[in-house]
DNA sequence: ATGAAAGCGCTAACAA
DNA sequence: TTGTTAGCGCTTTCAT
């Protein structure tokens, strides 16, 4: 910069506010230095401007990496997320600091203006522990009672309310859940479910199953039939699991939908081109990025920000 | 730092070796300082830190996010990769800063020590594009003539080629590769299958389809029925389409894999659990990503670093 | 409309 | 083993 003072017969604070184009300088000096500065390829020092405005520009995105084989947050559409985190912080001039929970450590979060806590596991711990950074924080899940965080998510609540409306409008009395309601976000939807569809004097079964898988699905069914239980639709919690029943109930000689409705979560594209295409409640992971990367940017800037829950819609297809 | 100096009664710079663990400092002073330190909640300022250094610790990770349907890096597999670049950087002490390619002229990518660029598009405007950065750089892909940069990437032609054997092993002369081989990794993969078919004097027929999706799959077998095409073996470059071929190939009365074999590309989970089981060539995107970081990390501190293609394995299940 | 001085928090080089 | 000095490159305050 100093160079470039020289180059442009000015001062280097001259040429700092020429290049944040700051209207107290001169218009034709402003110009002159910012063409000086392309032509010599001159590159403001980020750390160095950092240092002088006690800010970093940047916002930490924790993401929760479990090892298991439970859903975690690698898995393809949670990762939309990302991506509208990283549009909405870029187009505002913030970078994105990638962290997984084993990392976050580093000094280099520290640093960060803000974080972003992306987890649907077992959360509240995660929370305390990046708490202590002392930093502005956005949580992505579900909102639990005497939390005082900030939660981005999905209405869950509303996803297992509206498949019990349509269960009960197309004459299902015999429901079934499947899912884990260890993770909060899984337990609304259960509450939602279960809730609406008590107003019916309907009470589902719930099958219990940890894994987010296809196998998981199938699983859950065999089990069902080998118990001979009585059902006549299933809710499983992600299009995995959903597609993983389908499969079993037609191998065991039922019909889907006639028989027995499916319906699924995520609607994802995979979901939508399965044969019999899924029924399933949509959720819009990438709004729900941006929606985060605003919260934790109002937060930073010292404006108040509400947890706030995006809508979920229940696509009807063919099962 | 200087308070925490004050605190323990030493200068600055004592402080500032004890913290950074230096052997310099009295073992007893050092860790009065840590404990001193821990205590009081004490944080390294990394802007400053960096400023000091001219170095930031920091590694640019660009993605190719295009708008289109083509396969993104967004897609669930080529994140592992992510994945496995996070983890070694963040064990030798970096951070990894996400962006995407349109966000990546941010001032935040200049400052950091080295860049990987994730892309599988067309590669060559982008590699010339971050080259002027002169940053050191490593790219994901495949390895064109001509082109000096560090390149790591999956030997996909090995991949063709392994596939191509299978074929001929078990009796097949008329096989079918289904892709885009626009994208260098593609084209690569087309390349190793015909060359190897070649030896055995069998000519395969080329379906070319952009997208890598179900449906493109659904499509493309039934664009070859269509056209009364003879074939007995599908090489698919992605999972999806290989399950869309096999889909389209069950609704036509074909048998997998009596009378038409089929392969895909990647060895998802979602491939493996297909019915039937599908086979398919194994990358180990993980341990991509680990390599990705390290070649970029060597070329930061100065040392030389080659271009390295990762064995592929083709997986035999049931197709 | 421009500039001089000061200092953000840290560490490398050189003393002591 | 510890400390002093200096300076990384930038921007805010207070002149001019």
């Amino acid at each position: 910069m100093a160079d470039l003072a020289d180059l442009a017969g000015v001062s280097k604070i001259t040429v700092s506010r020429a290049l944040a184009d700051s209207p107290l300088v001169n218009i034709r000096t402003r110009t002159r230095v910012q063409e000086l500065a392309r032509e010599h390829g001159y590159k403001l020092n980020v750390s160095a401007r950092n240092l002088r405005l006690r800010r970093s520009h940047t916002i930490a995105v924790i993401v929760e990496m479990k090892p298991s084989s439970d859903r975690t947050m690698w898995d393809p559409y949670p990762l939309t997320l990302l991506g509208g985190i990283s549009q909405e912080l870029t187009s505002a001039g913030y970078s994105v600091l990638l962290t997984t929970r084993q990392g976050s450590s580093a000094a280099a979060v520290q640093a960060a203006d803000g974080v972003i806590l992306l987890g649907q596991g077992v959360r509240q711990d995660a929370v305390r522990l990046y708490d202590k950074l002392g930093l502005p924080m956005v949580v992505w899940g579900a909102k639990s009672v005497g939390d005082s965080h900030v939660v981005v998510g999905s209405d869950n609540r509303h996803g297992g309310i509206s498949v019990a409306e349509r269960f009960v409008s197309i004459g299902r009395r015999h429901p079934v859940f499947i899912g884990n309601p260890d993770h909060p976000e899984i337990a609304e939807r259960l509450h939602g479910f279960v809730d609406e569809l008590a107003r019916h004097n309907v009470k589902p079964l719930l099958m219990r199953r940890d894994e987010f898988t296809l196998s998981s699905g199938v699983d859950a069914v065999h089990s069902l039939s080998r118990r001979k239980a009585r059902f006549d639709s299933i809710f499983a919690c992600s299009d995995l699991l959903a597609m993983g029943a389908i499969r079993a109930l037609v191998e065991l000689g039922h019909q889907v939908p006639s028989d027995v409705s499916v319906v699924g979560y995520d609607d994802s594209p995979l979901g939508a081109s399965f044969l019999p295409p899924l029924s399933s409640v949509r959720q819009n992971w990438q709004e729900g990025g941006m929606l985060l990367a605003r919260k934790v940017l109002a937060l930073v800037e010292g404006q108040p920000a509400e947890s706030e829950m995006l809508p979920t819609t229940l696509v009807v297809r063919a099962t």
